[in-house]
Parts: C-alpha cells; structure tokens; sequence
DNA sequence: TTAATATAGGTCAAAGAAAGTCAAAGTCAA
DNA sequence: TTGACTTTGACTTTCTTTGACCTATATTAA
C-alpha cells in the first residue's frame, strides 16, 4: 500500500470523532517516516474542497493544519436542485440536470439512468397536462433519496 | 499454448478467489518473461466489458490495474425479474420484489431507494385505474437499465 | 521594544514508479 | 498469401516521493 493512501486513511480515520481535526505536519510525518511535504501531498490530492474538505494552517510556533469535512457539497448540490424544481418539469430540463450532475460527479452513471428512465416521456403515459406534473414529482422525490445524510 | 492465453489463464484462476482482483502489471509481465504491453493486451482482448468484466487502473508509484468480475448471475436475475412482472404491479409487490434483491445483493441499497421512490403510491398521482400499470413500466424500465452488460 | 532565534508550515521541481498507446513485425490457419 | 490475431518495444502520460529552499509566527535575549 502507497505511503500517500496510508496517510489519507490515518487522517480520514480522525474523522471518525469529528468533523473538524488538527495536525501536526512534522509529526504526523515523522510518525509515517516520510518528507514534511509527503503531507502536504496527501491533502492536496484527497482532501480538496471538491472532496468535501476545507483546510487551513498556521505556521510558527504551535502551528497545525486543521481540515473541516464540508458537508458534502454533493448532498447541497442536490438540494440545492430539488429546491429549484417547480411543480412542474420536461423530459428536455431532466436531461439537462442530469447532464450537469454527472459532470458535477454528483450521482453515478448508473444513477443517472434510473433518473432519466423513470421520468422519461415514453414511460410516462399519461394525459400530457400532468406528465410534467408527475415528472417533476418522481424526479425530486428521487432525488431526495440520493442526498447522503 | 500461447502467451497470451497462459496470460488469460493465470489471471482467471486469480478469480476463483474473489471477484475483484489486483494486478501489477510489471511483475506480472516479468513472472511471464514478457513485454508489460503484453498484459495490456490480454486486458483488453479477454477481460472486456463484453465479457463480464471491468477494469480499472492507477498510474504511478503503487500503480495497479484493479479487475471485477461482472456477476452475470445478477443480470439473469434481474431479467427474469422484467419478464415475470406483467402490465400492472402494486406497491407491495415492488417491494417484495425490493426486498428480494436486496437479500440477493443484485441492487445496492441506493439504487433499491430509487426504485421504490419512483413506483411510490403517493408520488404517482394518477387515477387509481393506471396507477398499477404505470407502475410496471417504471418499475421494468428501470431495471432494465440496471442490467449490465 | 526591538532584534535574533526557534518552530512551524508552504512551494516547486526533479527523480522515480507504474501504467497506457500505437505501430511495426511476427505467426498461423484458411 | 492474405487477413486476423499476437508479440515486441519505443515513446507517452499519470501519479508519487523526495529534498532544497521559502515564508510565517512565536519566543526570547538585548
């Protein structure tokens, strides 16, 4: 196992107690044996803010670096897109969000083929006036299910 | 017997352990006594999606190339399952349905929300007359698209 | 209250470690 | 003897590790 993937299991592992967790660069480095800056490798490729994380520092005298795990902007993202759903929603502005999720990375492929099939025209057979309607209702409530608590 | 087929061979019996395997390429070309490229092609002549099987892999120090085996059981099942449910499906036999594939492990525990959420009572708000038959469509079509390939 | 020193962490580029690509050359059966 | 499949190797891309040098903050001595 990779040095790198060691270091980011350890500090995912603090996370365990909270969300909010402080180290010590030099310790944590000497603790694995590797270079200071093998760190901060490690944070700028697992701990990103597109991962969820938000790091500072401090330098000098009793410095650290502390990490906030975000909550998820993934789940934020969806809500966010639940919210601005009306009542009503086409088959063409579906495609469009999905295609803006899987960009985002927000759902998986397979994800986003159970969204577009279960709320696709051919599917739905029913009167044109609440097609949408009923579009809009399986679309967001299956959403809120893809929203990590 | 050809390399190449000594090649497929060795990382088939890997299978009989798990069906996710790890490979090195380099170590595996120098047990062969062959150029690392060879393993790319065994890879990808004998181990396609096609064929039930999906690969992954990670460049660099630790790099590895990570193998599934695409449990094509499932898909069976799952197809059995479409072609058994008729033109209309209530709410309790989807998820008897759910229930089921979750014991069998042929959905992941999102993708059994999905299903449910979408074929719900109370989000298909339609005339109770077409509520069961909309119900199969979303209900087939979606797993249909849960069926790998 | 400065100035010097010690204590942290940050940056960046080079070296190292794997894997990927692609086309040329080889093999072999129809 | 041609066409499909295999083997080979030079070159490319990606990811990781390492170390030299830089910057910021705290503490202490003058």
């Amino acid at each position: 196992m990779r040095m790198s993937d060691m270091i980011e299991e350890f500090i995912k592992e603090l996370f365990e107690e909270d969300d909010y967790i402080e180290i010590q660069r030099n310790d944590l480095a000497e603790h694995f044996n590797c270079v200071p800056s093998q760190i901060n490798y490690v944070i700028s490729t697992r701990f990103k803010p597109s991962q969820g994380y938000y790091v500072e520092s401090k330098r000098g005298g009793g410095g650290h670096i502390s990490i906030r795990k975000i909550n998820t902007t993934k789940s934020n993202y969806l809500m966010h897109t639940i919210s601005s759903v009306g009542d009503r929603i086409t088959s063409q502005e579906v495609d469009i969000f999905l295609s803006n999720f899987l960009s985002y990375g927000v759902v998986t492929e397979k994800e986003a083929k159970l969204l577009k099939v279960a709320t696709s025209d051919n599917i739905l057979t029913v009167p044109q006036n609440i097609k949408d309607e009923l579009r809009a209702k399986i679309f967001k409530n299956m959403l809120i299910n893809l929203v990590e608590d």
